[in-house]
DNA sequence: CCGACCGCCTGCCTGC
DNA sequence: TGCAGGCAGGCGGTCG
């Protein structure tokens, strides 16, 4: 599930259930996700007022009114749950079938009396309790690229990120010391809305003294164009095909006006690549 | 620095 | 209907 807007929206979510709310309860089911909860991880939490939420890239910050900061990440299969307590109590039969609680490692009760669930079936997402001060030093936080939908992430920073490199622009895409947030679904897209081959070098974009060229200029509009829209899709649009150009579209035609290509599927770093051989140059 | 590969996990889809 | 194999939107590591 999430990329870059995809934690933005559970950001927003857990931004209305949390803020200003303190943790009741912490329960875990478990003693790790990705890595281990860290030592006191609950004790430090109950008690505590969220202040804010913050998305850092992929990452969502809960700052604590303790200055420490809740550190989490949704890994590949990670959302989270929102409900009231007594929607949890009163249940119904058939919604508790649908719904797959296996895989519930985190519960959250909240002062509001909202209660905010983790589910994650592949544990690759993790959470990390760490103090404010100590936030940039976090391994995971310390050397991470501009946010794409800042200001300060603009043609000179994209090329700033390339020069010189010669790894494939797609891979460079996906490397969140260069830009923070892209996964493999809008580095594809991105990609194809700017005209650019995933194939070719990221240092490409870039002159030898790290001057923006125009395909640096275009990446940079596409990247920012692709991630507002899919924040902003509706609710109904979400979960249709047609919210990507080119992701799992392989064998169809390119939606470019004018372009007569077929959208193919490649392989790099052990990832997929979706993209159109005729309008990517 | 770079590309290629592996591991961490489970679920789902495909083909036999 | 069962089973094996391949694949999945992330990330961190090793090796040559």
């Amino acid at each position: 599930m999430p990329e870059l807007p995809e934690v933005e929206r559970v950001r927003r979510t857990l931004e209305s259930a949390m803020v200003d709310a303190r943790f009741v309860r912490v329960l875990l089911n478990r003693e790790d996700l990705r890595q281990p909860f860290p030592a006191g991880f609950a004790r430090r939490l109950r008690g505590q007022t969220v202040r804010a939420l913050v998305r850092r890239g992929k990452y969502l910050l809960a700052e604590l009114s303790s200055d420490d900061v809740l550190v989490m990440h949704l890994g590949m299969t990670g959302w989270f749950r929102v409900e009231t307590a007594s929607g949890l109590a009163g249940r119904k039969p058939d919604r508790d079938a649908a719904l797959d609680n296996r895989h519930d490692h985190v519960v959250f009760t909240m002062s509001s009396g909202l209660t905010v669930t983790f589910n994650d079936p592949r544990r690759f997402g993790m959470m990390d309790l760490v103090a404010a001060r100590h936030l940039t030093k976090h391994p995971s936080l310390a050397t991470i690229g501009p946010e794409p939908l800042s200001r300060r992430f603009d043609a000179a920073a994209l090329a700033a990120g390339c020069v010189n490199r010669r790894i494939a622009l797609k891979v460079a895409l996906l490397d969140q010391h260069v830009v923070a947030g892209i996964g493999n679904i809008y580095a594809s897209e991105a990609l194809h809305l700017a005209g650019l081959s995933p194939f070719r070098r990221a240092s490409t974009l870039a002159t030898r003294s790290g001057q923006p060229r125009p395909g640096c200029v275009r990446l940079v509009t596409a990247i920012k164009a692709v991630l507002r829209r899919a924040i902003s899709l509706k609710e109904s649009d979400r979960y249709r095909a047609s919210r990507f150009r080119v992701y799992d579209h392989e064998g169809e035609h390119c939606s470019t006006p004018g372009c007569r290509g077929t959208i193919a599927r490649a392989w790099q770093a052990g990832r997929s690549t979706f993209y159109c051989p005729v309008c990517q140059k």
